[in-house]
DNA sequence: AACCGAAGTGTATGCGCATACACTCGCCGG
DNA sequence: CCGGCGAGTGTATGCGCATACACTTCGGTT
């Protein structure tokens, strides 16, 4: 790691002019066979590697795309210690249940991959940023100066920062409708899915009085998602507003709270339709423990289409958000946003898909395999 | 959109010159508590994130950390469709064991995670690179470009192509022994869990003849799984050269073929102990199916600890790597590189931990909620 | 034989910022 | 009353590259 080598070592090494060197690199084609090959026999030798920020700089884009999300994991608050252990192996016997704390967002995995994958066929770089407790602000700026756009998540930066940064790139909104602003935005059919699973409920399974578990209040998902249900009961000339309805956030955990003062309110309701699949494996973790069979019993339906909900027992029935393609098409936006500035604001709806698992249906195969 | 602001823009707005407006954001202390106010108003009011690809130009760094992993996910090849298509719902009725393709890389989104996390709490950025069929070197080399540092999986590029970037950048291998070689690394304890594993199945559950089913021929890490558990066998006066072992490949599919062979070859050996997760699940997916009883007739163990045999019935015995930390150990050296480019070489090894569940353990508690 | 264009290469410049260094100003001590 | 000093600010420069433009060959035209 000597002094690190530039263009200038490069041409000096080979004969040639930076010119040549710079063209070796951006227009291969511009350089004749002899001479390209004599440079990058150079770039061998020398060890050279093109800088990014002088390119960026020179260039007035830097072939990086940025992908924000907040953290909604709780953070395992991992300890800050060095890492001077040995190796040295610890024995635990595992007993069952001992939590479902591990994993719990998928759903920015998903989107990562997704991008990550889109981002570079595209040609682009993907710098990830995961606001953890600091300052979101600082870190979506940071990432701001660094990329050619932005995606990030709805409602996870305030307004004005949005505004703020976009003056300088464009942004894009995953999972959230457009609100008054111009931004480029990418959602899944929300309303359609659970309008969809309604129906199936209603029609199909015969339920007239489901009821409805929603996630955090005010957030555009499960705001369109319980339009959708109502869509589908008013269908069916059923009042929305005789029915209750629980307010969860979204957690596993919550979902277990629910069930049980369900439960403690008299005999549970013939289906429980909830706002997203942990909320619904909450439920189940409940009901079943207190012996109410689903769905012989009770249905549990989710939404999101996690893992999770394919291992449990009985595996949920649910509307599976194409979570990989919300990424994919967040990057395709991007860059189609920097191909043309001056287009009029993207808005994507990507389809979901309802997978009618044994949470719902009563013919329960075995779990066997 | 317009044009994008700059110091220049700045400084001449604020009425100052473009060193103050640098200093405010570089070295606030530097500058006076009004005229800093005053900077960040006209900031404000332009607009203005400063250029990364400048700063890290004439900073001659970047602040940016770089994460490389090869794409051993069989990557669901993704058509390359336009992302036109209407928010539609698909209905599908959903069978059991519609296969475990997705999801296999968990072991990557946790490093990925730990990086993350690591990274910025030391100040950096992330930028993650997914080596997908595209040459795997120049997407090395892009990388390379960007960051002060890099960390790779190790054997996922190959060696005269680590050598070149390394005279740029520190590098740091993942999950690879040193091998002659002088990079940093940062490795789980694989001899000692499985060491520790082995003697817990010979000592405890008094198995003598305990079948190894191997990764992929010349992983590091499962050549050092093997040396764990021929050491144990050795210790107890067991020659593991008399036992059979069977190669796989680290897939679940492949396990689940190992495990035909094992069952048309006779009545199954008391002990398969898997070089991974992904191959028990498979071989205890088969045994389950025809009737072989885990652990009654045969025990079954995984290495990893990935999720999946968290949730499997039984669930699986296994040594637990600790991924995330991997991967905020791989920062962490990372950082300590770059504040002293001559110290020695680092190489750490993280503990395991040693996973007793219920497809080694007899008492198997039912797994009901 | 003078001319022309294409292919290949070199020269010069600027991208936006950090920072070494120079400078100013007010205050203190001698 | 002068010298010195520190806080605060400005000036000048260079970081490493892309690229517009100028220049040189050289083969083919007329």
């Amino acid at each position: 790691m000597q002094k690190t080598a530039t263009v200038y070592d490069v041409a000096a090494h080979a004969g040639v002019s930076i010119a040549t060197v710079s063209r070796v690199f951006r227009r291969p084609d511009d350089v004749r066979a002899s001479t390209r090959e004599h440079v990058l026999a150079s770039v061998r030798a020398l060890g050279y590697v093109p800088s990014a920020s002088a390119r960026g700089l020179a260039a007035r884009r830097t072939g990086v795309l940025g992908l924000y999300f907040p953290d909604f994991d709780a953070v395992e608050d991992v300890d800050d210690t060095d890492f001077a252990y040995s190796p040295r192996v610890d024995v635990v016997v595992d007993i069952p249940d001992s939590g479902d704390v591990r994993r719990p967002n998928l759903y920015f995995d998903e989107v990562l991959r997704g991008s990550e994958l889109q981002a570079w066929r595209d040609g682009f770089t993907l710098m990830v940023g995961v606001g953890r407790g600091s300052n979101p602000i600082e870190m979506v700026s940071d990432i701001a100066g660094r990329v050619d756009g932005l995606a990030l998540l709805a409602h996870s930066v305030p307004d004005d920062v949005l505004e703020h940064v976009s003056r300088r790139i464009p942004i894009v909104l995953i999972a959230g409708e457009r609100r008054g602003d111009d931004f480029d935005h990418v959602t899944v059919a929300n309303a359609e899915g659970m309008h969809a699973l309604g129906r199936h409920v209603i029609d199909d399974l015969g339920v007239r009085d489901p009821v409805f578990v929603s996630g955090p209040r005010d957030t555009p998902d499960d705001r369109e998602r319980y339009g959708g249900f109502c869509q589908a009961l008013a269908e069916s000339g059923i009042d929305p507003g005789s029915l209750p309805v629980f307010h969860g956030d979204f957690s596993r955990e919550r979902g277990r709270a629910i069930a049980g003062e369900i439960l403690a309110a008299g005999p549970p309701p013939r289906a429980l339709m909830c706002s997203n699949d942990q909320t619904a494996l909450g439920i189940i973790d409940v009901l079943t423990a207190r012996g109410v069979r689903v769905p012989e019993e009770t249905i549990v339906t989710g939404f999101d289409g996690i893992e999770e909900g394919r291992l449990s027992t009985p595996r949920l029935t649910t509307v599976q958000q194409p979570m990989v393609d919300l990424g994919r098409a967040a990057m395709w936006v991007m860059r189609s946003r920097l191909e043309d500035l001056a287009q009029p604001p993207i808005a994507l709806r990507l389809p979901v898909k309802l997978l009618l698992r044994e949470s719902s249906e009563g013919s329960s195969p075995s779990r066997s395999q």
